[in-house]
DNA sequence: TACAAATAGATGTATGTACATCTATTATTC
DNA sequence: GAATAATAGATGTACATACATCTATTTGTA
């Protein structure tokens, strides 16, 4: 957990810059892999790590930025779409590449031990 | 971190019938570590994981459930002592081993492998 | 078809983190 | 010794999570 508090705080330090938090960021990388689709909450929510009750709100902020905009679904009105806005794909262009830099800068790990890491994490999980 | 937040948000399920967040229940064994002796915000923050910017708002929940006592330090005026109370002591004896069983619940991994887990969580962080 | 149940997401509250700032006190320095 | 700097902790704001609840809409059923 010590781990995993490091990596978190080096990635919210690395997109200060850009004035996102890590969970926004996540959110915009989320569309960006379905991008020019849309995608409704609840599939933004099912691509996060958390419980995700806070995905609307991590939406209005997003909005606000106006990196993403947000309608309702045609199909079903009680869905709300949301999609990437041009500034919010040049936001990502403008950090391509950023996470991999942060990653290589706090991870002292080589490839095959990432693997063992990976499989011991999975292991930790099994029922 | 999909692991840290499964091991935190155990951890939390299984604190909820006492009335305790894990940062709650983490000052309060914090704590029990000096018990008898008090213990000076700073100290306690020291041994948090966080940063710790939010040490006095948990020491407020705490004191509100009366489960710490709060004074001024008679050696430095600017210092916050705190110490458990009886109740606090209680809570403590209350959920003893809690967190042992929470971990076997949630933890598949024997002795030998978590003693790989932790080294190679070591080497990540390594500088 | 009308009504009940389920679903999507928004929103309120309690709690926590990050960061900036404030106050009180202590330490330093001239 | 008085002014300044440093320190301890409290507190305000923005943002995040957990959970409960609300509204609008859709689905299911009598």
């Amino acid at each position: 957990m010590y781990t995993a508090y490091l990596v978190k705080s080096h990635i919210s330090d690395g997109l200060k810059a850009y004035g996102l938090t890590a969970e926004q960021y996540n959110v915009l990388r989320i569309l960006k892999g379905k991008h020019p689709e849309h995608m409704c909450v609840r599939d933004i929510a099912s691509r996060t790590i958390e419980r995700s009750s806070n995905i609307p709100r991590i939406i209005d902020r997003l909005e606000v930025k106006k990196l993403v905009k947000r309608s309702t679904s045609a199909v079903d009105k009680r869905e709300t779409v949301i999609i990437l806005t041009q500034a919010g794909i040049n936001m990502l262009e403008t950090t391509n590449n950023l996470l991999e830099k942060l990653h290589e800068e706090i991870c002292g790990l080589d490839d095959e031990k990432l693997e063992q890491l990976n499989s011991l994490l999975d292991q930790f999980r099994k029922d």
